[in-house]
DNA sequence: AAATATACGGGACGCTGTCCCGTTTAACAA
DNA sequence: TTGTTAAACGGGACAGCGTCCCGTATATTT
């Protein structure tokens, strides 16, 4: 008879292991600065001075490894949508200033809208992610917006997520394409006909 | 002294060539279609019945394949313009109708949306193809809209096609997104506030 | 029919992501 | 402290892709 129920893990994750995951985030983030979320992995692996099985091992898919990098910045964000909500008089300009600020999020991080628009099964994951993290937050704010009838478009939040990061895929380097200007203009087409 | 000024071609092309050029562009039409504009040299030259060296050849880059296969669609869009601005009572309604055909262009063809907001200099010659050709066209409608009063933002033609482009590539495969109604979001939020 | 430039096909090269394999080493036990 | 074991490691092999060269075949001209 097995002597638990609950084999217990008989060893915990390795130092040097915990080390290696460390100095891969920093490195990651160093090199998605200045060479973009799709820079080549052998890059991130030297700069992290490790091998490129290492990385492979502790981050299986990119998308992990993007996430990893960023997952704090946007737990944030999805943190913001219900405290801009109480904290503004209006549903809509709750709405406008987090689109601002996941605009801000998507432009400094050189090629993660393009990869959010990718099909490329790799980025699921970082797909997933977004969609039970961020498109509710949003949804929530474009709901909060709808019945307080400043929004008429029957648009859901996933659909304008989307089209959010295809206007800023365009930002990545022509520095006169102003991303933000853009996605402006799309939240004011969601209000009301005149 | 040279027998002439102009030396004159010694040569016409060969017929095979010719032949050749042909075969390709039906055959980079059809792959387009069935794998987009990215699939790979390999797959257009083997459709084609060439090796991939004669593709190179004809197409030194992918963008002048891309223009060749499509350039009836895009010349006969960059003439839509002027047309629908004569036969359209409202400027505004003309750059709708007009942005509506291109964005049917682009959805149509898998994979151009992403390749025209591609920083890849393979793809120059496909932007300046698009800068020099259809942008000036929605330019003039744009600052048409301007004139009748009916659009107040004050963006150029080259941003706006390429938030158009950015919307469109979202629009890969998933189907439940539909880029059109981003776009008209998109010059909804064009005209004048309320 | 012979000569020649043009076009051809296939393969070599470099770069990338993916993944395996022999070796090293941290963690645990005696 | 020292031996054993499994976790983790690094580097390289492999495949897919774009690019481009080179020896060969052929259309055109004389």
């Amino acid at each position: 008879m097995p002597k638990s129920t609950t084999p217990a893990p008989p060893r915990a994750k390795r130092a040097d292991a915990r080390r290696n995951e460390k100095s891969l985030l920093n490195a990651a983030a160093e090199v998605f600065v200045s060479s973009g979320v799709e820079a080549p992995i052998r890059d991130i692996a030297k700069a992290a001075g490790v091998g490129t099985a290492t990385i492979y091992r502790h981050f299986p898919t990119r998308a992990e490894l993007i996430i990893a990098v960023y997952r704090h910045q946007v737990d944030a964000l999805a943190e913001d949508g219900p405290r801009l909500l109480r904290e503004t008089d209006n549903a809509y300009d709750a709405l406008r200033t987090w689109v601002d600020r996941f605009v801000d999020f998507l432009v400094t991080k050189h090629g993660l809208a393009a990869v959010l628009q990718s099909t490329d099964t790799c980025f699921d994951p970082l797909h997933d992610y977004f969609l039970d993290g961020v498109v509710p937050v949003c949804s929530h704010l474009l709901d909060a917006a709808r019945e307080s009838g400043e929004v008429t478009s029957e648009i859901d939040g996933i659909h304008l997520m989307r089209a959010i990061g295809g206007l800023c895929a365009g930002a990545t380097d022509a520095h006169d394409y102003d991303a933000r200007a853009m996605v402006d203009l799309l939240v004011t087409g969601l209000r009301a006909r005149v």
